[in-house]
DNA sequence: AAGTGGACCTGCTAGC
DNA sequence: TGCTAGCAGGTCCACT
């Protein structure tokens, strides 16, 4: 479900209300991508300190250790101190003094991972591969334009890839290129520098924009207060097959690629 | 090494 | 109205 901006947005709803709590209890609901890691009593009195984001994951720190948590194609955190009784959806509760944090996640491709430390085991593995934040001053056009040079499959699946750039899923990876006029199908070894350059600033304004309007192009977003995504931000391409370009007189076409909806205009984007 | 396709799991929608 | 096929925001892993 979530992009960068949703796992964002949803962050920071929560961060500053859990911060400085202890864990009271954990209840766990059916198997999440991989096993937790630890018993659950393990994290019971531990202190929850500062949240954090890398790429679409969230690191919560309790004491020495954390938990890596990912909110795969279907889940959400929801943090309050009146949580319903578990639904069949809700797979992870900590439970702390300030409040539950519950992860509901229907499809079950999100995850919860302890590990005594980010640097470690799996959770480094899974970090480890990531490419740049989208927003560090390391990602420019100079940086984007060298590592598309050393990449042959089309420019959407190397953005979706997540080795370059975290954070643009499908959703914000269509509407960077659109931002960009940039052809999906285009060769990432052939995307010159000057249109790296422009492709570098779309990600960064369209996640960016994204996360400032708190929200989201999903339809059914809610951040950790539960507050209902107000759909604030229309996507100019996805989802839009068929429909008129915003900003010619083409039509949106869709295409597959990789196995995923790539949606563009023909008209706008060029290779 | 890089690219490709299948896998994971459930819910919703469109179409018959 | 009810069934079925197809699709969905992610990303790992095995294989070529």
């Amino acid at each position: 479900m979530p992009e960068l901006p949703e796992v964002e947005v949803t962050r920071l709803s929560f961060a500053s209300r859990i911060e400085g709590a202890q864990v009271t209890g954990v209840r766990l609901g059916k198997p999440l991508r991989w096993p937790l890691g630890c018993p659950p009593e393990a994290l019971v009195d531990r202190r929850v300190g500062a949240v954090t984001r890398r790429g679409k994951y969230l690191w919560l720190p309790l004491g020495a250790g954390g938990l890596l948590m990912h909110l795969g194609m279907s889940g959400s955190l929801a943090f309050g101190d009146t949580m319903a009784a578990p639904g069949p959806h809700d797979h992870f509760d900590l439970v702390t003094g300030r409040g539950t944090l519950r992860l509901t996640d229907p499809r079950r491709f999100g995850a919860v991972v302890w590990s005594p430390s980010p640097d470690a085991g799996l959770v480094a593995t899974l970090l480890g591969r990531l490419g740049v934040e989208p927003f560090d001053a390391a990602f420019d056009g100079a940086h984007l334009h060298a590592a598309l040079r050393r990449r042959k499959v089309a420019v959407k699946q190397a953005l979706l890839g997540g080795a370059i750039v975290v954070g643009a899923g499908n959703i914000y990876a269509c509407e960077a290129l659109f931002e960009a006029g940039i052809d999906p199908r285009t060769r990432s070894d052939r995307i010159s520098r000057p249109r790296a350059e422009r492709l570098a600033q779309a990600v960064r304004s369209t996640l960016g924009r994204a996360v400032e309007l708190g929200g989201s192009t999903l339809r059914d977003f809610r951040d950790a207060h539960g507050t209902a995504g107000a759909f604030q931000i229309q996507a100019k391409v996805y989802g839009r097959a068929g429909e008129p370009c915003r900003r010619c007189d083409g039509t949106v076409r869709r295409i597959v690629q990789g196995g995923r909806a790539t949606f563009f205009c023909p008209a706008c984007q060029r290779r």
